[in-house]
DNA sequence: TAGGTTTGCTTCGAACTCGAAGCAAGGGGA
DNA sequence: TCCCCTTGCTTCGAGTTCGAAGCAAACCTA
């Protein structure tokens, strides 16, 4: 467990908790405003804007959980409560009938869209008011190969997989 | 509600999505990380590494809630956990008779001290590979303004604190 | 120094999260 | 084609989280 030797500089530790304590403060911050404007959690308004970005407006199941990075059991729980509020829509996915295909509905369209201004204004306030344009096209560079290297290695649920016997 | 016409440039917007996407990512392999080299959860851990950073050892347990950006009842809890499992220990404040002071045990060192190696390689290998030393100083350049920033403004709790009368 | 307010923590109830277990459909290889 | 393994989602139970309410000490201010 942990490669032998792989001493990690104290600077790029610093990185490490820098981020993690501002995306603490962060989400923080958003909740409250996600509450206050829409009655909307973290993971809700998480889930509702990853399917308005998709091109069509839906998802597989999995697919959505890798993407917003949250238990399977878990998203089935709040999608059946963004179902039930009529925000999202399940339906059996056609190529694969084990799949479900989840759909954000224009009621849901129409949430976001409403808390995202009081949204971005918070976010700009809170974090980005720090940061000019080009700081955070720098910031965005950073994190970027980041995301893509993390997002490549273990999928999701490091569960180890047994290996074919 | 919001600042009226404050429109965030969509390059910065980017920004922040990419670190709730990194930090999402990045807490997830951190759990499983820590899970299994000490049974400890992110919060756990968030916990007794603050505290063996404090001088003494010890902090008041709001101060220590809002380090970690944490809810008080729910610091009381984990609290509780941590002290039935001798890692940490509570007692009341010597100047402020209302007042719990929690400090980190011997036991609660050497268990930070036993996971760090590992944590510090998962996070090596998942967040910090594909970031040079000098990429480090300049995200972690980047982040300590916007904290400072966020932790001056509401100090926690954004309950709209009632005037005085 | 008495009254009302504020502060610090805990308790409580309701909601949420996760992994394990369950179940049905898909996908080979013999 | 028949098994057996894998995949996709849901159910279930245990543990966790939060805010509101409760309570006691501390702080004013008259």
């Amino acid at each position: 467990m942990s490669d032998p030797a792989h001493d990690v500089d104290p600077v790029q530790l610093g990185a490490y908790f820098a981020l993690v304590e501002v995306s603490g403060l962060l989400r923080h911050a958003i909740e409250q405003q996600l509450q206050a404007d829409g009655g909307l959690t973290f993971v809700r308004f998480q889930i509702l804007r990853r399917l308005q970005l998709a091109p069509g407006g839906s998802h597989r199941m999995t697919d959505l959980a890798d993407a917003i990075v949250f238990s399977r059991s878990g998203l089935t729980y709040q999608a059946g409560l963004l179902e039930k509020a009529g925000l999202v829509a399940r339906s059996p996915s056609p190529d694969d009938e084990r799949g479900v295909t989840i759909a954000i509905t224009d009621a849901g369209r129409a949430l976001v869209d409403a808390v995202m201004p009081g949204h971005e204004a918070v976010v700009g306030r809170m974090f980005l008011d720090r940061l000019s344009q080009d700081d955070a096209r720098t910031l965005t560079d950073l994190l970027t190969p980041v995301r893509d290297h993390m997002r490549a290695a273990p999928p999701r649920s490091a569960t180890p997989r047994r290996t074919r016997r």
